[in-house]
DNA sequence: GGTATGACTGTAT
DNA sequence: GATACAGCCATAC
């Protein structure tokens, strides 16, 4: 069968389309893509893809808004820092207002 | 086709 | 609050 429509892509365009000044968390990609349970998956994607340009994965952290790709990056403050000059407060690896940064692709996109 | 792994999440201790 | 364990799904070997 054919793969274009690859769960990859699914996570390159839910990925791309987060506005700038807010993040999501793997779980909340995973449920849009209909993997209730399949966060890893899009860690797992992301990893894959996250070199190829357009995919803002700095904005992907995990449910409690905690930067756990940080270390991954070429350097372990680039995403943080990219976040905070989007409007994101971060401290400790933490997203500080989560809360209201989370975009959550079900909402926002509304499909 | 089976085993191992992963940028996760939720429940249990 | 932190650590441990299990669940879930796709890719790689």
């Amino acid at each position: 069968m054919k793969k274009e429509n690859d769960f990859f892509n699914d996570v390159y365009e839910v990925v791309r389309q987060i506005p700038k000044g807010r993040a999501t968390s793997y779980g909340a990609i995973a449920a849009y893509l209909g993997k209730k349970r399949g966060a890893r998956l899009v860690g797992w994607a992301m990893g894959s893809s996250y070199h190829q340009q357009g995919i803002p994965a700095h904005r992907v952290v995990n449910s409690q808004g905690i930067l756990t790709a940080k270390m991954l990056f070429d350097t372990p403050t680039f995403m943080q820092e990219k976040l905070e000059s989007e409007g994101i407060l971060i401290k400790n690896d933490k997203i500080q207002n989560w809360k209201e940064c989370f975009w959550d692709p079900e909402k926002e996109l509304a499909l």
